[in-house]
DNA sequence: CAGGCTTTGTGAAATCTTGCACGAGCGTCC
DNA sequence: GGACGCTCGTGCAAGATTTCACAAAGCCTG
């Protein structure tokens, strides 16, 4: 049995704030920040301290009353909790704009997420370099899925193209699918999706401008916000 | 009074589904599919049919029983909803990497949201042309916002620029921002903030790789799946 | 070592979201 | 024109998430 096994079942609103949480924490620690307390970190991370208490409470009981939390410790925690404990290699298919700044991003590497490869299937892209990488045709994906052991895959082809470059990356053994492309994947049961949309981003923030302009011409504006704006 | 003033406060929830909606809907409009019952729909976008009706039943009733949706109407509804009906300019910030991938990336302007302009702090970016839009100083934000008429603002700065650019934007005007930056940012209320962080959607994926990999040795698998996958 | 101050951890209430179940409306076919 | 079959719209219950509120616990001071 492993060290710390998986403890209770982790609600899945936790398991998306845990990473903003990690991020604060770890640039505090850079700072010099040893310690601290869930009203700080909720402060910073824009949310109630008693979300904050309680998300981490379901990591287990890791603060000390009257002080606080300890930054290491914490930051320790949730990287084990998240799997952070060892690189994710990740392939990206499609090196259209999108997967080529993505290769290029350094953001990937840099967050325990190298690279292992990229593929396209237009021969055009083939053999071109992105990121320090070389573009390799399709075929390739099986064998750079089994050699390195992925099991996270990017698409980032046009949105016609989505469905058949995921049924390529469940077949070639990835079981996590990281989606850009507009379109809804259907996958097996097992293989979990999230979907990364910049189209419904926008729509969402003009969805609430839309709302704002018309509040503005005579209703009375709700001041509340849907957004997640964080008061100043 | 503007013809269909917003109804009742639609859920976030719902917000965020109804570009998914749409895009689907204007997918099988240009399929030459003229109408469409929520079972179908909800088939498309991996959910629940009844949700789909509740969410469509805040928009109005749109609906023929006994028959489904008119595709076309119910499209025209959903972008009145959401403020599509005119483009909505943007501006970048930041020309790094990531800033040259959106401002080139098509999907911008083709899905209503033309590039009004992109700054940089950086002298060495500034006059670079990319995706067609030439890089101006960041002194030149006021102006573009003032004289297009920008309301959403994109963020594509490194880290730590990004506090400073979102206090840029808001005292330009801008009242929504579209944060790429793994920081949260503080802005006044009333400015809508929404943050998409790549990092944040690999780790995401990771806890539950994780997950899978401590289930898979001796604890016995939970076949539920906490991601959105939908089964084929 | 007692008292006071601080901050965690967590029941319980409040709120938001989802899913079910079914009445009501619409079109069609005798 | 009535019966039938289909699908919407929605009240309501179930479930998930957030927030409140407070006892339990740790630290510090005198």
């Amino acid at each position: 049995m492993s060290p710390h096994r998986t403890r209770r079942r982790i609600p899945d609103a936790t398991v998306s704030r845990l990473p903003i949480y990690l991020q604060i924490l770890t640039s505090q620690l850079e700072a010099g920040v040893s310690n601290m307390s869930s009203e700080e970190l909720a402060g910073l991370a824009g949310v109630n301290a008693a979300k904050v208490r309680k998300d981490l409470s379901y990591l287990g009981s890791y603060g000390t009353r009257g002080v606080g939390y300890e930054v290491q410790y914490l930051v320790y925690q949730i990287r084990h909790e998240l799997g952070l404990e060892h690189d994710w290699h990740v392939v990206i298919v499609g090196a259209g704009n999108l997967g080529q700044a993505l290769a290029g991003y350094g953001g990937f590497a840099d967050r325990g997420y190298p690279v292992a490869g990229i593929v396209d299937i237009s021969p055009d892209k083939v053999d071109t370099v992105v990121g320090g990488v070389r573009v390799r045709p399709l075929g390739d994906l099986q064998q750079i899925v089994s050699s390195k052991n992925v099991s996270i895959g990017v698409i980032a082809t046009p949105g016609p193209a989505a469905q058949e470059a995921a049924d390529l990356l469940v077949r070639a053994g990835v079981t996590s699918i990281l989606n850009f492309a507009p379109v809804v994947l259907t996958v097996p049961l097992g293989v979990t999706v999230r979907k990364v949309d910049l189209a419904v981003e926008l729509q969402i923030l003009s969805y609430h401008e839309q709302r704002r302009a018309a509040a503005a011409s005579g209703l009375r504006a709700v001041s509340g916000e849907g957004g997640r704006g964080a008061s100043a």
